[in-house]
RNA sequence: GGUCCGGUAGCUCAGCUGGAUAGAGCAACAGCCUUCUAAGCUGUGGGUCGUGCGUUCGAAUCGCACCCGGAUCACCA
């Protein structure tokens, strides 16, 4: 029994003895005592006033003599207004600390064979683009669940569809055919994403050129938008792919490939990896069958011009179209397949999709659909919406140019590290090597928990003009806070201190060691809620107070320079499961840990 | 127009299963390096929690209405 059940089953007896009633277990709340009042748990009995038939400060003052009295815990109390702060004997918080330190894996839950099986997609890039900003996000979220939902004892299957087929490819291989003069990464020194990106760019800038030239002669713009001679050369391209047309598709394999190539870079840089990769030219057929049987079925319908819909208006939605009326799949088709591809795959529990907020729809869609088509497994689908990066002037938009490109950022980023870290003289002693990597790390630390600290499903403005931070809520503060502990271990050695056992009998526990206890003693229920809401926002906001308060206790005591051994073995052993603890958070937010900086 | 999401300090954000005087960081100002890393610590100033009404002993938190911003309602993905 946890000290808070204990604590309120007193408060029960008090009620029953002192007043003769019965107090509903709802009636009593219990709550971490404020920071500003004495005292470590708190009492509210104000919803206790009806049952005590009394003034609130008289209740509590009953209260808390019943508990001074029957429960060995209590050090005493003090009331505020109709609040009871309980302080706890310093022997129950020294407990505390020794139970989290006798647990090899506080928080965490081991996976095994009956774990939950969470199929989880995130990333999906297009191959026509490289990735920008808005893509980290989806990247670092997508990666940070997987880590909480494991650590949280799930079993995760991270994957990624690649999407790399459909017009927009066809786009940039037109480009590049025309105005490419044979043009690679090799012979240009661009990183292959980023060349095919540039060719993307290019179509749009010809293709809008086009409608404004046919506008000009009197076109509509909808006419115009559709027979622009390029994007009718590109419907062609997308046309003999499909069939197949070996020099269409050797193309799009080359193509693709410096696409890949490039991507590696930077998903290396993100240290980001899957269990699986899928593409899209593998698997956007899958879906198909599925529509033909359920049409068989009367689930679905042709309407007038052939195409194949779904009616979801009983259910507030649209009619959704799942073939076209040449008989071609859509997205929805798509996922679709992907989605009982999986199923036979995996068997999931549970399959979540990190995808936008601008594709809330199309989820609700797809859970609907599943369902309708007689899936049973349709409410294992998830969708984890996120909101978009936007730039102070709007969105960002890879074929206007206006984003910001994430290789570009990271470089930059790290360039500030490397600045920053030269300042302060952390680079001495170390290697090219290390210096590279330690400078990476934070640079990467600083961007993931900038991006992660927010809560998900809000709007992120980023202004290019203010830099990221190091100091302060960073990434870079909280591996500053882990190096400092790592620090301490280090020195212990070198001064050959030895360690003590740790006796839980002693009096001098100060209210800062107190708090920085009780605090990390939540770890295990503030895991359990991040993984229920997958969040990754409250992980870092935790591993933030965490290493604030460790801090403030590391700036008040020298542990090292402590005579008392025994003092000092406690100081190390609260000091090693802050940093068990940090570190722990810090790979949930897919942060690389460093032992000194 | 329908649906969904957001609106908290100058800026970026916590807090939202109702509880004490609404919290951090950045920016500004003032202190703290002879002892385990100053990317740190301490202090000062800064708020009609979008607006109004309601529920309640008690509302940033719950309900209703409205205002502002965004997303979405494709035979694009």
């Amino acid at each position: 029994m946890s000290i808070e059940e204990s604590l309120k089953q007193t408060v029960i007896n008090a009620v029953s003895t002192l007043y003769s009633k019965e107090a509903a277990d709802s009636q009593i709340q219990i709550q971490k005592t404020k920071k500003e009042f004495e005292g470590d748990l708190t009492i509210v009995v104000f919803p206790l006033l009806k049952l005590s038939g009394k003034k609130p400060e008289d209740t509590a003052n009953e209260i808390g003599n019943y508990i001074t009295a029957n429960w060995n815990n209590a050090k005493g109390f003090n009331v505020v207004k109709g609040f009871l702060n309980i302080s706890l004997k310093h022997t129950v918080i020294t407990d505390i600390l020794l139970g989290i330190n006798a647990k090899p894996d506080f928080g965490t839950v081991p996976v095994t064979e009956k774990s939950k099986k969470v199929v989880i997609e995130f990333s999906s890039p297009n191959t026509n683009k490289p990735l920008h900003l808005g893509h980290l996000r989806n990247n670092f979220l997508g990666d940070s669940i997987s880590k909480i939902l494991k650590a949280g004892g799930n079993n995760v299957i991270k994957v990624n569809l690649v999407n790399d087929r459909g017009i927009h490819i066809c786009k940039s291989m037109l480009a590049w055919q025309k105005w490419g003069h044979g043009e690679t990464p090799e012979t240009s020194g661009i990183k292959g994403d980023h060349l095919i990106g540039n060719y993307y760019v290019e179509f749009d800038k010809h293709y809008k050129q086009e409608i404004k030239d046919l506008m000009a002669q009197g076109m509509t713009e909808d006419e115009a938008k559709q027979k622009a001679p390029s994007i009718v050369e590109a419907h062609e391209m997308l046309k003999k792919w499909e069939n197949g047309d070996k020099e269409v598709v050797e193309l799009w394999k080359t193509m693709n490939s410096w696409v890949y190539a490039g991507f590696d870079v930077t998903y290396k840089l993100m240290g980001i990896e899957f269990d699986k990769i899928y593409h899209e030219s593998e698997t956007y057929l899958e879906g198909k069958q599925y529509v033909l049987d359920a049409l068989e079925k009367g689930i679905c319908h042709k309407d007038e011009t052939g195409a194949t819909f779904i009616d979801l208006t009983a259910d507030g939605l649209d009619k959704k179209i799942l073939l076209r009326r040449d008989g071609t799949t859509v997205y929805m088709t798509q996922d679709l397949g992907t989605a009982a591809m999986r199923q036979r795959e995996f068997n999931f529990d549970e399959h979540i999709y990190v995808v936008g907020n601008e594709q809330d729809y199309h989820f609700k869609a797809l859970k609907l659909v599943l369902k309708k088509m007689g899936f049973d497994w349709a409410d294992a689908i998830k969708h984890f919406s996120y909101g978009m990066v936007e730039l102070p002037n709007g969105k960002m938009k890879s074929r206007e140019g206006t984003v910001v490109d994430a290789d570009d950022l990271i470089a930059e980023m790290t360039e500030t590290a490397r600045q920053t870290s030269e300042e302060l003289g952390k680079l001495h002693e170390m290697s090219k090597e290390q210096q590279d990597e330690t400078v990476s790390t934070i640079a990467m630390a600083a961007l993931k928990y900038f991006i992660l600290k927010v809560d998900p499903k809000k709007t992120i403005l980023f202004n290019p003009a203010e830099s990221i931070d190091f100091n302060g809520n960073t990434g870079p503060f909280v591996l500053y806070t882990y190096a400092r502990i790592c620090s301490i271990f280090r020195k212990l050695e070198e001064k050959s201190i030895s360690r003590e056992t740790l006796s839980a009998d002693f009096d001098t526990i100060s209210e800062t060691e107190s708090n920085l206890i009780q605090f990390i003693a939540t770890f295990p229920n503030v895991l359990q809620d991040a993984c229920k809401m997958c969040s990754p926002a409250q992980i870092a906001n935790f591993v933030y107070e965490v290493c604030k308060q460790f801090n403030q206790f590391y700036h008040d005591y020298k542990i090292l320079g402590e005579e008392n051994s025994q003092i000092r073995e406690f100081r190390l052993t609260l000091a090693e499961n802050a940093g068990r603890v940090i570190k722990k958070c810090l790979n949930m937010l897919g942060i690389n840990v460093l032992e000194k900086m």
